[in-house]
DNA sequence: AAGATCGGATACCATGACTATCCAACCCGG
DNA sequence: CCGGGTTGGATAGTCATGGTATCCGATCTT
């Protein structure tokens, strides 16, 4: 198809695409000819997947980029892949102060394995602070609970991974992205739904 | 203590504090003179707690704006406040097609409270129809995983909750904010450890 | 009395994410 | 085979957000 069914399709504006393009978020089409060329599914594909990026998980065009590259040339280690995908994801870790005794304290209470290197574990650090900053430090109590909680949801997330090679890869990076939004509307209404039942009268 | 000292005590600059104050995001001091004015340790938690929503739940200001003129007035409807805090958070419906089917399947699948209106409802159909764009839809079975999970996360958060009255409103308003970038630290971190017990081998 | 500090107002700036124009080469229907 | 509409590519402009910087006259401190 050439630019202007890409356009229709995908309902993104020309200039946005060409932005898109210059931007190397979006491969070039296969070239016909000096001023002409053709674009595939994959694109119609990868320009929702940048949106969806973009505009449900919030994430900068930069670190979109860099989630794409690794889906786009994911290396043989699926786990390294992962590690690099996660790192483009927010919050991001302040680059002063390395310590992370509150992730150290957090990770070892949880049985999980430590490594300090982990992008996950300077944004743990850094949610904790935060939340600690703002008087509402989170107690051992509810990090247990949140820690075996999650842990269950990863345990099935990873158990239904497919076998090692090209599509797993892509499933697990862009899955990791795109299901948060899911996962914290889905809490967000659990709250609502046991908040009315407990403050709401029976009768309303 | 004076502005001098929230700033040496917030490590946030001069121009920051007085930006915050233009803004209506930090209460005006007290003041004690036509150039004087007095600060107090609200003021040092208020401007913390902006940095935490701003900085690792990633609000923009406007936003944070509606959420603590949520906490400084709360009404005497926790329910009600808790709903106009939820609206704050990301990702924002889109204002067009006011359809809601992916969620009204979801809601109804798990048993939910079905009720349009509650921001969290727009939140949850986004997100699906982004990773369903993105081609990697939502199943039944992981929706209901996630949704029974999440439901044991919101049980005892709701049970944690202190009784009706002023700080459980605030409690509630700004836990919402402040702990999900925990649980989503938390989630990627135990995705690692699965991973690494599933894909590296075992010796490594 | 004098140097530092203060609140308030105004102006400026950097980044991110587009958006608009222009141009010359093209393709396609008549 | 020609002329209007598309195309790719380049360049420049726009808008929102989240700050910074400067200036000022009043005031506090010593």
């Amino acid at each position: 198809m050439r630019v202007s069914e890409l356009v229709r399709r995908t309902g993104t504006p020309l200039a946005t695409v060409k932005f898109y393009l210059r931007e190397g978020l979006l491969p070039a089409g296969r070239a016909t000819g000096a001023t002409q060329a053709e674009y595939t599914e994959e694109h119609v594909r990868r320009i929702a997947v940048i949106r969806a990026l973009s505009d449900v998980a919030g994430l900068p065009l930069a670190k979109i980029r860099a989630i794409l590259a690794v889906v786009d040339a994911p290396g043989d280690d699926l786990f390294a892949a992962l590690g690099a995908a996660v790192g483009a994801l927010p919050p991001y870790p302040s680059p002063e102060d390395p310590a992370l005794p509150r992730a150290r304290a957090a990770v070892e209470r949880l049985g999980l394995h430590w490594d300090p290197d982990y992008p996950a574990t300077g944004q743990l650090e850094r949610a904790l602070a935060a939340a600690e900053a703002a008087g509402l430090p989170i107690s051992d109590e509810r990090l247990e609970v949140y820690g075996r909680v999650l842990g269950e949801l990863a345990e099935y997330d990873i158990a239904g991974l497919p076998p090692s090679g090209g599509p797993a890869v892509e499933y697990a990076v862009l899955g990791t992205a795109l299901y948060e939004p899911v996962l914290l509307a889905l809490r967000r209404l659990a709250h609502e739904d046991r908040a009315r039942r407990r403050l709401r009268p029976p009768g309303a």
